[in-house]
DNA sequence: TTGACGCATTCCGATATAGGCATATGATGA
DNA sequence: TCATCATATGCCTATATCGGAATGCGTCAA
């Protein structure tokens, strides 16, 4: 099986940088396409594209404005990325694991210890 | 040009599905290779494969423990994801986009309305 | 109606998977 | 030393890109 589809959710869409640049330019409002590839320095082809990425996995919404189509940014899908990231908040948190293990040998050493008082 | 290797950064590497349920999994403690394997109901060479990946960009580390190695999460990494969705957070509160576009139509009705004004 | 403009789509080529299977590598214990 | 267990790696197939170039298509203005 080859890798999932950039379409499959928007984990996948947002692993191409070109495409997290294309929603962080939309922060700022509704962009067209010309504007959005000459922006970030690609083609107007691979800017439509990553937009259509965009949009099936819902992260942009597309207005038709005359000859121009506007995309804006629909950020809902990135709050279970964020959610799911978040999830691992205080694992990033300095040293974890050490003060975990530290813990660990302190409950470990008590009990030594309230066992040595127990032979006395 | 083909897709970004799965290695090159924390992105693309949690954008797999699998490798997301080993990180979960691994913040419960340190697990073995077959461990995860059968925990996760995959293959031991995937799972190797997958920890492969995740050793490369950093999420988990390996500690040798006789016969085994011993994964560790390694959460770091996922603190600049968690950093550039979250400049997104204001954007999916509730109708933020709606919002938006109701204070420009308010500021375009005022002005008319002062238009009007001046009119008389 | 015609030409120009803005976008989307298609075709092509190079690449990097993800999964299954077989196998090499390494450490352990008898 | 040898058999076994735990992992890592190599090979193969099917697939999904990402980028470039060319092209199709709808809209608008003259």
């Amino acid at each position: 099986m080859a890798r999932a589809a950039t379409t499959s959710d928007a984990f996948n869409a947002i692993a191409e940088p070109q495409r997290r640049e294309i929603l962080m330019l939309l922060r700022g409002g509704e962009r067209s396409v010309t504007e959005l590839a000459r922006d970030l320095g690609m083609s107007q082809p691979q800017a439509s594209k990553h937009l259509r990425v965009l949009r099936e996995v819902g992260l942009v919404r597309v207005r038709e404005a005359g000859k121009q189509r506007l995309y804006g940014l629909d950020a809902r899908g990135l709050r279970p990325i964020h959610e799911w990231v978040g999830g691992f908040e205080r694992f990033w948190n300095g040293t974890f694991d050490r003060l975990d293990e530290y813990v660990r040998d302190l409950k470990q050493a008590r009990q030594e210890e309230a066992a040595d008082d127990d032979d006395q």
